[in-house]
Order: C-alpha cells, then sequence, then structure tokens
DNA sequence: TTACAATAGTTGCATACTCAAACAGTATTC
DNA sequence: GAATACTGTTTGAGTATGCAACTATTGTAA
C-alpha cells in the first residue's frame, strides 16, 4: 500500500525533486541560452510586461525574492546588457526596469530552450492525472501558507505569527 | 479544462509551493525547537544510524548537499554541542560524525514538532488520492533527472552528460 | 509650510552554499 | 619501499540571498 511508503518519504521526495527539477532546468538553460534559470524568470516577465517595463515593486510580486535581492538580481542582468532602469517621471522614488533589446533578443532565444527542457525533465514523465493532482496539491499548499512569504506586506489583520527573527 | 490552465503554472506552484513550505516548516521548526530544517534532517539521520554515528561520506549521501556545503553545516551543528567528530581507527583519512546526547535530546524534541508541522501545513491538505499522485510524479521525476546531483560520484558508464561547469 | 509618517529602492553585514584546490592518508605498482 | 594515483575531508574564493539600516521622495496634518 501506497500509506506504507510513509509521509517522510511523500516529504522527501517533494523536496528533493523540486531542488533535482529546478537544477536540471537552469543547468540547461544555462548551456543552452547562456542565462540562469532566476534570469529567465525575470526577463519573461518583463518582456509581456506593457512596455517592457515595470517598476521594481511589481517586479517583485512575481519574483519570489525580497527587495534585496531583486535589486542585486537587476543588477548582474543589467550589468549583461539586458535590461536597464529608468526613474519614474511620476514618483520619483520609483524605479522601472526595461528590458532592452538584447534582453528581448535573449527571451526569444531562451523561452523555447526552457519549453523543452520543461517538457523533457518534467512534463514528459507526468500523466495528465498526475499534472492535474500535482497542479491541486501546490495550489492547496500555496494556499495554505501565504504569510509566510519574503515580503510580509499584508495590511490584513491576522498578520504576525512569528514574532521574532 | 484543466489543460488550459496551462504548463507554465504548474511549473511555477511546483517551485513556490515547496519553497513556501520548505520556508514555513523550517520557520516553525526554528520557533518551537530551536533548530533550522537542514539541522533537524541532518540529526534525524544520525539518530537514527547505529552508534549515532556516521562517516561525512554516508551522510552525504542522505544529506542533499555538496560534501563542502556538509562539512560546514557540521561545524555549525557541532559549535552548537549537538554532535562530535570522531576519526576513523581503520581508515585514518575518514572522519565520523556521532551525535551527543544535547543532539539526542533535540531530536527527541523537534521531531514531534516537524511531524505536527509537516502535518498542519502540508499534508492535511491533501487528500489520499493528491498525496499518491504527488508520490508518484515526484518519483518520475527524481528518476528523470539522477545524474544531476551535486556529487555526481556514480562509478557507472554512463555518467559524464555536462563535460562543463 | 514645517514636521512626521509612510513608501521605493539600495546598501552593509552576516549566512549558506558551490566549485576547485589543498591536504592527509591509503592503495598500487614497479 | 619509494613514487604515483586515488579517496575522504577541509579550506579558500566567489556568488546568491535575507534582514535591517539608510536615503530619497511623497503624503498628511498642524
Amino acid at each position: 500500500m501506497s500509506k506504507a511508503t510513509g509521509q517522510a518519504e511523500l516529504w522527501a521526495s517533494l523536496m528533493q525533486g523540486q531542488a533535482l527539477l529546478a537544477d536540471a532546468v537552469s543547468d540547461r538553460l544555462e548551456a543552452e541560452a547562456g542565462i540562469p534559470l532566476a534570469w529567465h524568470e525575470l526577463l519573461v516577465v518583463l518582456a509581456d510586461a506593457p512596455e517592457g517595463a515595470l517598476r521594481m515593486q511589481d517586479l517583485g510580486q512575481s519574483m519570489w525574492l525580497s527587495k534585496s535581492g531583486l535589486t542585486r538580481l537587476c543588477d548582474r542582468i543589467e550589468e549583461a546588457g539586458y535590461l536597464s532602469r529608468a526613474s519614474c517621471p511620476t514618483d520619483r522614488r520609483g524605479t522601472f526596469a526595461v528590458i532592452a533589446e538584447a534582453g528581448r533578443a535573449k527571451v526569444r532565444e531562451a523561452r523555447p530552450v526552457f519549453a523543452r527542457a520543461s517538457q523533457d525533465l518534467f512534463l514528459q514523465h507526468l500523466s495528465s492525472r498526475e499534472r492535474d493532482a500535482l497542479q491541486s496539491a501546490m495550489r492547496k499548499i500555496i494556499g495554505a501558507n501565504r504569510g509566510h512569504l519574503p515580503k510580509p506586506e499584508r495590511a490584513d489583520g491576522q498578520a504576525q505569527a512569528s514574532p521574532k527573527r
């Protein structure tokens, strides 16, 4: 029975599998398109945004990083010439990250590489039943753990569960 | 149709969900038992080993870390007094990590905290169908990505797929 | 219109991790 | 039995990340 394999194994395989998969995909992306996974993710978000531009803050909401992490990630990508920063005219505290032409080109190159890697290393191995179950399981887990985000800028009431740290 | 939600979302929710979950569980473990998740994992492996002792190398196989990472993790845990090192008498290159009494006590304290956290933040939210599907999906993904491990010390033939890096 | 609080982003410091080189000890081979 | 190759672990250098403190700007209120 699957019950007997135990909860520990379920935990472990989720942790291991995700790490392994992210690593494998990132390596392949780096080998075949020359950028790591995080760059791809950020550049895709930016490429799909209205003017190829997004406020740092808005980028942060898609990017799963602390704001300092995002600042530094943008530093590196900017240094590589794939994006530039522009300050917001209407609110001079704000900064836009704007994708550069080289960045768009890189996204065109990398997107299919990512799709292929994701197919080969991930989707390929799952039945459609498994995909559905995986999707619904992960959605529930995410839902259940909202509030543990790196940016706890919730305005609502029940916020602070962990006082320290 | 679940098809329509897209492959991108499946990828994203796996990545996000795992990160969120690991974070939430680690925070809770740290709040309620005073040690982070990685320490718990290592100490449990050690506590369950024959004499409470394991060669670094063997520990490494359970621990999902590069060997230098393991060395440093052990340094920290040793510094906290939960384990000690002992050199192997039959092969003096080797080092044993040996769990200390304080380490055993900490494991007794932390194990139920982990179990509860895992239940509350993870298992609780999944139907048994979802658990089975998740388990089998992750197993396949792991199987498909063997060879991307941090320690590629396989002795078999098909080893080196990635020459660089 | 001057003070005070809130917001956007960056920077300093500390932590954790990896790769590659160093080190120490064991096995091999001539 | 001395040189050479191999193995197990640690160390050094570099990278990525988070938290908290800082700067600059905006909004609010007296």
